[in-house]
DNA sequence: TATGAATGAGAGTTCATTCAT
DNA sequence: GATGAATGAACTCTCATTCAT
C-alpha cells in the first residue's frame, strides 16, 4: 500500500549524507517534541545545529513541510514497530495477546523514542496543528483497523462478550492502552498507579493485570448484570 | 478544604465592577482556550475587550498569572459541579451511579462551558505551560479522591471484585471517562463511536452501555479466568 | 464629497504630537520615492528616524498601508494645488489658460515636492504595487474631469477644432503635459529639450510655445487638410 | 555605427547551444519583465530552466550584467525593427509617414514582444536599475535621431512650421507616440481612448487621427494666432 | 487608576552570491 | 564546465512588557 507523503524534503535535503541528515532530522524532531508546532523555533535548530538559517530552506520548504517530514518519521517509526510486534502472529490470534504485544510495543516505544512520543502527544492536543485530522488519523485508525478485525473474530468464536459493540470493545481497549502509555510517559497523567518509577517485572504485572481486569470486568462475580 | 490561589489578581482588579470583572475573565478565557497559553495574545485580547494595553498590568502581574487566574476558575467550575452532580448521594452510594453522575456532569460541562474544557485540554498536552503539573494535580486528583473511597466501599461489601487493586480500578474508570469526555469534545478522540453527532438520547445509552461493560467486562462469561 | 481612505493610520499615530508625525511622513515618503514600494525598507526608515521598529506597527497595520497613506498625502497635495490653480479660473475659462496654469502648476509642484512626484511616478510604473489602478484613477482622473468641460465648450464656442473628438485632445494636452513634467524632473525624459538645466524665464517661454504649438499645429498653414 | 556592449556574458555562454542560449535568454527576460530588476529572482529562473544556480554564474559575472545583457537584447530588437520600417523610405520621406510608420512598428512591437516592451518601462521608470540613464538613453535617442532630420528637412521644404523650433517638434511627437503606445500597452494609461479594446482597423484610424491632429493642430482655423 | 506609546528581541522567509567538488 | 549546498544579511511583522503621563 503506498503512502502518500504530506510533506517533501528537497532533493538537496534527500541527497545529503546519511549523517548529516540524521542530525538535522533528531534536531528538529527534539524542538518540536519540547516546544510543540507553533512554540518551535527554527532559529534554535539551526543555532543548535550550526547551519546556516538559508540552509533549512533549501532543504524544506516551509517551517509546516518541516513538521510534516518529522511527523512522516514518526509514522514510518510506528508502523515499523506495530508490524514488528504484530509480525509473528497466527491468523487466528487471540486479541488479548495481541492488545499484550501492542502495549508493550508501546512500552518499548516510549523508551526508545521519547522525543516520537512526545510530538504524537503535542499534534493530538496542540491548537492551529497543520494538518492534525489527517495526521491523527494515519496513526490513529492503525489500532482500529488491528484490534477490529479480531474482536470480530473473537465474537464469532464466542470468547468476546456477543453484547458489546465491536464499537464499543475497540474503544475501552483503545483508550486503556492510550491512558496507560500516557501515564506512562508523563507521571501526572498516570491516575496514580506510579508507572514512571516501575521496573520492569512490575511492569509486566500491570499491565497484565490492566489486560484481565478488562476482560473479566470490575465487578465482582456475584451480581453481573 | 481550603483552596491556595496560584495566581493573585491585584486589589485594583478584585475591586472591579462585577461585570468588568466577568467581560474581562470570559475575553482571557476565550483567548487561552483558542490559542493556548503561549499563542494567546494580550494585543488581542485588550483589542476585543476596547480596554489599554497597561490595565491588564494594573490587574495582573503579568501573562502568567493571568493564565494562572483564568484556570483558577476553571478549578471552581469543576470543583461545584462534581459537589453539585454528587451532592445527593448517600454515604453508601453505588460507585456505578457516580460513575455515571459524573459522566454526565462532564458532558454537561463540555456542553456549557466549551472554553474551560478546551483550556483544561490545553493544559494537559501543550507545552511550557507554567506549573502545568501542579495545575493538572487539582484537577485530576479530584475523581481520585471522590472514586477511590466508593472503590474501597464497594470492595468491601463485595460488589466490586477484590482481585483487582484499588488503584486500577480508578485508573480504569478514569481512563475511560477521560477518554470519552475527550471523544465528545473532538470527534477524532472519539475512536469511531461517532458521539459528536449523537442526540441525549444516544448519549444516555451509549454511557449506560461504557458503564455495564466496565463492570462486567470484555470476555464472554463462559470462559472467564 | 467625501473621499474614502483606502489606509488607516491608527489612532496612536493620529494622535502623535504634529511635528513627530511630520518627521515620519517625511522619512516613509523619502523612503518610497526613493525605491518605490517593493524596494523600500521599513528597517531603513526605522533607522533613519531613530525609533522602534514596532512602533511603526503601531501606526500603521501593514507596509501597505503605509504606502497607500502615504500616497494619499500626494493625492491630498495635488488636489489642493489643482484647485488653487483654478480657483480664480472664470467659468467661462479659455481651455488654454487652463492649460497653461496647470502646466505652471506641476512645475512648481515638482519644484517643492519632488519626492511626492517620484512617489507618482513610481505607482504609475513599478510591479505589484498595491491597489494601482485605483490610485492612479484618483490622480488621473483629475485631469480629465478638468480639461474635458473646458474642451467642449471650446468645441461649442468655435475655439477648438470640431474636427478632433474631445476625447483625443484631451489625450494630447495630457500627454503633453505629462510628459513635459516627467522631462521636467527626469531629464533623460526630455527628449533633448533640456527642461532640467532652464530658468524661469526660459521655462515660460517653453511652456508657451508648447501650448502655442498645440493648438496651431506642427503643419505648415499653406498644407493643412 | 558600432554599438559597445554594456554587459560581457562570458565565453562559456556564448559557445552555448543557440538553443539553450535562447532558452535562457527568453526566461531572464520573462522575469525581468514581471518582476523589473530589484524584484527579478535568480532562484526563480534556474528553478523553472531547471540548470543549476551555479551556471547562470558561469555564464555573467552578476545579476547586473544579467539584466544588462537581456537590455542589450532589447536593444538589438528595437534597432532592427526600426530599421526594417524605415528602410524603405526614400530619404525625401515625408515626416508624418515616417511617425506613421514608427507608431505601427510600435504597436507590432508590443504585440510580438510584449515582455520587452514591458522590460523598457521597467528601466525607464523603476528605481535603482543599473546604469538606467545610460540605458535609456540608448533606446530614446533613436528617435531623435530618426525624426530630427526628417524635421529639418520638412521646414526647409516648408512643410512644417518654421515657428516652432525642431526640438519642439520632436519633442512632441515624441511625447504623443510614446504615450500612445504606453496606452496601448497599459489600458489605465491610455487616458480614456480604450486603446486596448481597439481592434486593428479601429487602431488605424485613432493613429491617423493623431497624427493629423499633431499636424493641424487643436485650434479651429479661425482664430489660430 | 488608567492609559497607550514605545520598545526590541525574535519570528519565518527570501535571495544573490560563493566555492568545493 | 557544470553543479548545487551553504551562506547570512535583510526582509516584514508580532508581542509581552514598561513607564511617563
Amino acid at each position: 500500500m503506498m503512502q502518500e507523503r504530506l510533506s517533501s524534503p528537497t532533493n538537496t535535503f534527500s541527497k545529503l549524507p546519511a549523517e548529516k541528515k540524521a542530525k538535522i532530522e533528531a534536531a528538529l524532531l527534539k524542538e518540536f517534541a519540547d516546544k510543540g508546532y507553533q512554540k518551535a523555533s527554527l532559529n534554535t535548530v539551526v543555532g543548535s545545529l550550526g547551519i546556516a538559517k538559508g540552509s533549512l530552506y533549501q532543504y524544506f520548504a516551509n517551517k509546516e513541510s518541516i513538521f510534516l517530514y518529522i511527523f512522516d518519521l514518526f509514522t514510518a517509526k510506528v508502523k515499523g514497530m506495530l508490524q514488528r510486534s504484530s509480525g509473528h502472529e497466527l491468523p487466528q490470534a487471540d486479541l488479548w495477546q495481541a492488545v499484550r504485544r501492542t502495549m508493550f510495543a508501546g512500552i518499548a516505544f516510549i523508551d526508545r523514542y521519547p522525543d516520537f512520543y512526545q510530538l504524537y502527544l503535542n499534534v493530538l492536543f496542540e491548537h492551529e496543528v497543520p494538518q492534525r485530522e489527517e495526521l491523527i488519523s494515519r496513526v490513529r485508525l492503525f489500532p482500529m483497523e488491528y484490534f477490529g478485525p479480531l474482536v470480530a473474530l473473537g465474537q464469532a468464536q464466542g470468547r468476546i462478550s456477543r453484547a458489546v459493540p465491536l464499537s464499543m470493545v475497540v474503544f475501552l481497549i483503545d483508550a486503556s492502552l492510550d491512558r496507560f502509555l500516557q501515564g506512562y510517559a508523563r507521571s501526572y497523567l498516570d491516575g496514580g498507579l506510579g508507572l514512571a518509577t516501575m521496573g520492569p517485572s512490575e511492569l509486566v504485572a500491570e499491565v497484565d493485570l490492566l489486560i484481565k481486569t478488562l476482560k473479566n470486568g470490575l465487578g465482582s462475580h456475584e451480581d453481573q448484570g
